[in-house]
DNA sequence: ATATCTACTTTGACTAATCAAAATTATGTC
DNA sequence: GACATAATTTTGATTAGTCAAAGTAGATAT
């Protein structure tokens, strides 16, 4: 059985992995997303590798072995679901969900994990647009981008916010920065760094590219 | 903060308390009851009373200090809340609550906690009928008594099972000998240690009274 | 009152997970 | 190519929680 640590560090392997493309991930970014110091990490994947979940490469970094990366997808898919029932059955708020759904994950089993995602309709996406991985770890992204690379006058539909950082996620609610929501680009500023967008509805939001960066939309045919 | 493990510790001396409503608790009792060594137990007593948690009087045991009441109290609460979800929202078994409770009771905030409670019309009693302490952690128990202390021609209202051992679970709900149910009591063979029970719809079980034991039940008048 | 038994405590050892700080190895620059 | 810098690994130490086995204290019995 897996400890509710190793389940985190494959987890944000996981992660890791998705977003950057590449299947071998640092130890440098491993101990960053961890949070623990880099020798940590070392010494982590050098168990998780004793125990089957990873490959690990000196000096190079770490990769998922199909077991690890199962359980990691498992793990995904938990905290997901768990994020869906928060907000659409307790009615928490988006913005403090994620820290629930990564205590909760580790404690929900798998049969009442099916029930829930019964009870909640087998949904496929989470409250951040994110896709849920299926019972058999499948996970369909489509394929959207950062707003920073739209260009003016396109409408998107935004699919997900990468960021977990409390602020910005208050800032996306109060301004509809969110999943589902429709917007047209009104301009963007290369050289001033920024961009405006409008809701269908006529608001308009200044969105510094750094921000851009973390919303991820899908070009959008009215 | 408690570990999960600190919380079981303080739970499970609690429970026993209220069993035995005397307030020390041996160690005898506490190594078996969370089934560790007895070296183990008297370490964690220790460790226990260092962090405020109980008194520990050597060779005699352990009883909690306010402090660790008031924890050992909101582990009740989320233990038998949690039940009271898997059951009535999620539709699991019966038998099989306990265990899946006994995991998320450490993972579940207060927060998350509160709202589970409005969701489900704060509960009083879980499924198996015992007493949901309150948030300030007062709790109401009936003044029910065993099965086995009735006597002939008395009916009673099941109030709760206090084995949550799997196939005697099993059992009882396959017999109806659930929280909420009317029976008479048919006959008492103080001799044959065994006594039969009917219920209104004219079934009749044959219970033997170490059975009866585990059955608490309030007098029912009709 | 002494022997015995049972419950409890102590001791020594182990694993998982962590950190700090020192040592090592790549990487990049001039 | 030598040297500085950044990333990684090693080493030594700590804490929580556990067990096995040896030691001790109280209670019970004869």
């Amino acid at each position: 059985m897996a400890s509710s640590t190793v389940e985190n560090y494959l987890k944000e392997i996981l992660v890791v992995t998705l977003e950057t493309e590449s299947s071998k991930v640092s130890m440098g970014q491993v101990s960053k997303v961890l949070r623990v110091t880099p020798g940590t990490a070392t010494a982590m994947a050098k168990s998780l590798e004793r125990d089957g979940w990873v490959s690990y490469y000196p000096r190079v970094g770490v990769s998922l072995t199909s077991k690890g990366k199962k359980l990691a997808m498992s793990m995904l898919r938990r905290h997901r679901l768990l994020e869906t029932f928060l907000v659409e059955t307790l009615g928490l708020d988006w913005s403090e969900i994620h820290a629930e759904a990564e205590e909760l994950e580790h404690a929900i089993s798998e049969k009442v994990l099916e029930k829930l995602d019964e009870f909640l309709g087998r949904p496929r996406f989470d409250p951040h647009g994110d896709p849920i991985p299926s019972k058999s770890g499948v996970i369909k992204r489509p394929a959207s981008k950062p707003l920073s690379e739209f260009t003016e006058n396109m409408s998107v539909r935004i699919e997900s916010i990468v960021d977990q950082d409390k602020k910005f996620l208050k800032f996306a609610r109060k301004t509809k920065l969110v999943p589902g929501q429709i917007f047209k680009i009104l301009r963007v500023e290369e050289c001033a760094d920024a961009m405006t967008l409008k809701t269908t509805k006529g608001q308009s939001i200044n969105l510094g590219l750094r921000s851009a960066e973390k919303v991820l939309a899908l070009p959008f045919e009215s």
